[in-house]
DNA sequence: GTCAATTAAATTGTGTACAATATATTAAAT
DNA sequence: ATTTAATATATTGTACACAATTTAATTGAC
């Protein structure tokens, strides 16, 4: 708990009272700590994924349907922060491989539902594991954890209504 | 402060001691939250980079550049997280555009060093402003993200020895 | 010294992402 | 009712990323 705020002081001081603080430094861009962090995890995923027959994008997308299915792609894309150019021919390649069904509303012939299939449902148990296989990975402390998730939310909900 | 403790109580609450608590929830998910933060951070870098005729993987290769130059590309891949597949074609375009030279080692041909060209070094200065044009769209705190940028290196440093 | 193992880049193939545009449908305006 | 504007997907084009492989060069083992 010191330690925390030890190092934190360090980066403070660092980050706003030195006077040779380089603000194009590598190391002060939270976008690029966003970045490498992201990517390096996706990477971790891939070999949990693969013999589920998932994609790191099709393993989010299949969370968002799992917690409530039978929305339209655009309320997906919503959700997932995710465009119709990545999720139109990433749900057609789930259909082919029977996980969703892609249904044109009849009401509203521009919008297109989507569902899980009892395939697709049936895939969350073989899942259930997936988050104890990545804390294997032994990345964070839980405490860690929780804090940056925090601070992802908060940043993510500014985002949010950006569009 | 408070406020910070206090919303991260109520998260430890909402992330371990729920007897519903879904670990596939995807507000659970750090890697999501990541996920999101950094394409949406990067798409906000994009109008900004864009004049300046940089991409943003383009940009972060300059940041570790003005740092240190006449670096070979396994050094540059290490600094950023990238592999050759992605760095080779890269850096051929910023030799292009007229950013870096590539330059065959003699003493280990195996080996390409790069290093900036003037108008590579020189284009730091109009690249001064880009921190600031970011922090325009006010998405967080200095001590937020003085903290943030804290877990992210946390991470970052965990995921360097895995290669 | 010679062959095997290792290493650094480059190449190939697959899977995203997103901007921009196109298409089709619905809603709104008048 | 007709035209216009807005909306939801789909498509196209560009730019990554990375795994896997290839190529070329160097190092190590013996």
């Amino acid at each position: 708990m010191e330690d925390t705020e030890d190092t934190k002081e360090e980066t403070i001081t660092k980050t706003t009272e030195q006077s040779d603080y380089n603000p194009l430094a590598l190391d002060n861009q939270i976008c690029f700590g966003l970045y490498v962090c992201s990517k390096e995890i996706i990477r971790l995923y891939a070999p949990i994924l693969e013999p589920l027959g998932l994609t790191y994008t099709s393993y989010i997308t299949l969370l968002s349907l799992w917690e409530k299915d039978n929305v339209t792609i655009k309320e997906l894309g919503t959700r997932l922060f995710l465009d119709s150019g990545t999720l139109t021919p990433l749900l057609k390649k789930m259909e082919a491989q029977g996980l969703v069904t892609r249904t044109r509303s009849s009401k509203d012939e521009r919008t297109v539902f989507i569902n899980l299939t009892e395939k697709g449902r049936e895939l969350r148990i073989k899942c259930l594991d997936v988050p104890k296989q990545m804390m294997c990975n032994n990345l964070m402390e839980l405490d860690d954890a929780v804090e940056l998730l925090q601070s992802l939310h908060k940043l993510m909900s500014k985002m949010a209504c950006r569009n």
